[in-house]
DNA sequence: TTATATTGTCACCTATCAGTGACAATAAAG
DNA sequence: CTTTATTGTCACTGATAGGTGACAATATAA
């Protein structure tokens, strides 16, 4: 009771700059994870890592330079490969149905088991800072790749990259969304039955795009 | 330079209970548009409406009262008429694609046009509160009794409500993320050429959807 | 006019925020 | 061992947050 000042037990006492800034990166990502981006401020980070604020300021010059370091060390988009299933030189030789049907499906996957994602896409819908400004990059720039990597658009009377865009819109927003909320539209996004019909209506909109293509 | 602490001028000397509710009530829809749902403090709101913050504890019983007395007030969700184009009567007889396709339209319209609930939507990702909740709640029964009155799922194969939410999702998305971010996937997302590809896109997978179902 | 309940103002409380300066403890270089 | 630069702790500031109690100004009812 008397001495209850330390949430976090100060082990910190290694001097060692690198620690230390391995300790504040991980406390980020924890207090993301837990608490959300709405408890991300100095005092709260530093009280996580378990180390004085003002090492925040002299490491890293302030919480926007930790952030920034902390998303450069993330995982946060799926990768090329990732989309692809894994295979690159498989998937390039699926028609083109398939790919966007195998896209859907990997796209969905990758971010629904990436929490510190969810989070950092509902933060992009308030906020810009040096995180969400670098992961938009990073995203932009994937996704632009990937498109002209694969989906060639030849003979295609759809706009097939304005289609992929809505749906991989509406993907990431039920995903986001169903931290917080369960319903949408009558459908359970907290079970595997709501988003079988979500992943299944993904493969209906292709095929019936590309029918039309 | 040197009396610089009245703001917004206090001039709601009134002794007017209601008056004093509205100006309350409409500050808080102006700091939600001016700075977004992070600037929505007590304090906030009342130096916005020039009134002392006690009056926020007494006539709503804090800031979530409040919040929730200025979410009754509005109107933050195209209605089924707004969805429907207006003839209710003409919708009905629309045959189901041109529906869907009247249907995307208006709602993304509707929710273009209203700053508010765009905002709103962001906070809905990030936080619940009696606002978001109530609005989820209009959301969810206003999109359920539209489907039930005009989208008559006999004889279609396809999940036209799981393709509806997606489509939907994705706009809701577009829209929201418009306000801070300008390109998704290369889509001016600021311009009325990126909306343009957008609508059509919409239009293409209604039109495939429909063919497959 | 007087008594009462309502409306609004003000001063103040505690907690927390971002940020800084001073200083002790330690490691590394000489 | 001694000097020096680094690492970490602590105490503080000024600003702002949510929240409350006391009181003045006013309208209303008697």
């Amino acid at each position: 009771m008397a001495n209850d000042k330390t949430t976090k037990a100060a082990t910190a006492h290694t001097r060692n700059r690198k620690a230390t800034r391995r300790l504040l990166i991980k406390a980020v990502g924890e207090l993301l994870a837990e608490k959300g981006f709405t408890g991300l401020g100095v005092n709260a980070v530093a009280r996580q890592a378990g180390v004085d604020k003002v090492l925040i300021y002299r490491y890293f010059g302030g919480l926007q330079g930790l952030i920034k370091a902390f998303g450069q060390e993330g995982d946060f988009w799926p990768s090329i490969e990732e989309m692809a299933g894994g295979d690159i030189e498989f998937f390039r030789r699926l028609p083109l149905e398939e790919k966007l049907v195998a896209m859907g499906h990997n796209f969905l996957k990758g971010i629904r088991k990436r929490p510190l994602t969810l989070e950092v896409m509902a933060w992009e819908m308030v906020e810009r800072n040096d995180l969400t400004e670098e992961l938009e990059i990073i995203r932009e720039t994937r996704m632009l790749r990937f498109a002209e990597l694969f989906l060639s658009t030849e003979g295609a009377r759809a706009d097939l990259m304005a289609v992929v865009t809505i749906v991989g819109a509406g993907i990431s927003y039920l995903a986001c969304r169903a931290r917080l909320v369960r319903w949408y539209n009558g459908i359970d996004l907290n079970g595997d039955v709501g988003w079988q019909r979500i992943e299944t209506a993904v493969q209906q909109i292709v095929k019936g795009v590309i029918k039309i293509a």
